[in-house]
DNA sequence: TCGAATTTGTCCGCTATCGCACTCTCCGAC
DNA sequence: GTCGGAGAGTGCGATAGCGGACAAATTCGA
């Protein structure tokens, strides 16, 4: 009987990695990314190096894990099935306004240019293949009425404004509303999808 | 090779143990002791129920090894050599009254009687091993003076006072200092002590 | 510029914890 | 009563994390 649906990670994975990433958060907010050498992080955590190089190739590739913080909550939130066009398409954006609502997180803009690229490429891509998946789907649906734009920009394009929205909202500690920063964020690709039927 | 005076537990026994422990900690706050189930415990702290029954025989064991946040500063304190002899004899006093100043323990006397009668009878079962051997010590470095009483009996007499000293004083959130508590207890032993020549 | 010290990344034998299955006891619903 | 569900303990094979050793890379003060 191999397991079903929920892979359920083993305790000990899941309280390791979260030690280290708790971790490195921690010490961000100390000092610069690029001065914080693993050594520190492991003693933060209380973790042995071997457990560290078991799940990370290097200290990049733990802040990258750290995306999961970020994007995490669409796993969980139910995927719209009504609504409109744009709706279906945008599905993700609200769930994680919402989760960083009063979040502790500390901004990827605030961690150096280092790791504000590391976070930032991995964040894009992931987003691109959620994103890519919905605009496919629509498309084939309205066969024919397809605007001119190649899927692929059009995509690029999505993920990249909300990234730059979320970034906005998170940096600035905007007073918006998890709801408001959403509606922004809809509002300044909307003309774009209608224009290129969507 | 031995491993040396250090004797450098298992991280992931410290961890394991640590986390059972806030677990109950916490629980004792919410419920009363005898309400509270292995099962809850072991969700709260997220640890197995193997882990659980490789460290502790059941419920109790869990909480009598909960001592060790009681009279675990004394292990680091440094033994005060100097001083007069009841000074010698009662250095454990201040440390443990110092830790807990302003400490998050909810005392044992909040947890109902059975989990009361657990702690008390192991912390006072620790107390008389300590006071023993220093009662023995000044005994025998002033053999001959030596008053009526049995050490025995003197021992008891220390550590129970001692603990009602102590569970009085974190019961009533008495506005005492630590300071000043253990100015109160060594008052209260002060005489007697003296009067058999300790 | 050169060594010393520190950090990085890899490896390995040992063991604590995991997940799971199982039995036993207790207890409330019916 | 007795049935079913839930918690208490026990046992076991699989594995994640441990500590410690190591060479290579890096840092840094003399």
């Amino acid at each position: 009987m191999i397991k079903r649906t929920k892979d359920a990670p083993d305790r000990r994975v899941a309280r390791t990695q979260m030690a280290l990433r708790d971790a490195l958060h921690s010490l961000v907010r100390e000092k610069d990314y690029d001065d914080i050498a693993v050594k520190e992080i492991l003693d933060r955590a209380d973790i042995g190096r071997s457990a560290f190089y078991s799940h990370f190739r290097d200290k990049d590739d733990l802040l990258a894990s750290t995306i999961h913080d970020i994007i995490g909550p669409v796993r969980f939130a139910k995927r719209e099935s009504g609504g409109s066009q744009s709706d279906k398409l945008l599905w993700f954006s609200l769930p994680i306004f919402e989760h960083h609502d009063g979040h502790r997180w500390t901004s990827p803009l605030k961690m150096g240019p280092r790791a504000r690229a590391i976070l930032h490429e991995r964040l894009r891509k992931i987003l691109v293949g959620l994103i890519g998946q919905q605009v496919k789907k629509s498309r084939r649906e309205k066969r024919g009425e397809s605007g001119t734009i190649p899927t692929a920009v059009l995509v690029e394009y999505l993920a990249s404004t909300f990234i730059l929205v979320l970034e906005w909202w998170l940096e600035t500690r905007s007073p918006l509303s998890a709801d408001q920063a959403n509606h922004l964020f809809r509002s300044l690709v909307q003309s774009t999808l209608t224009a290129n039927g969507l």
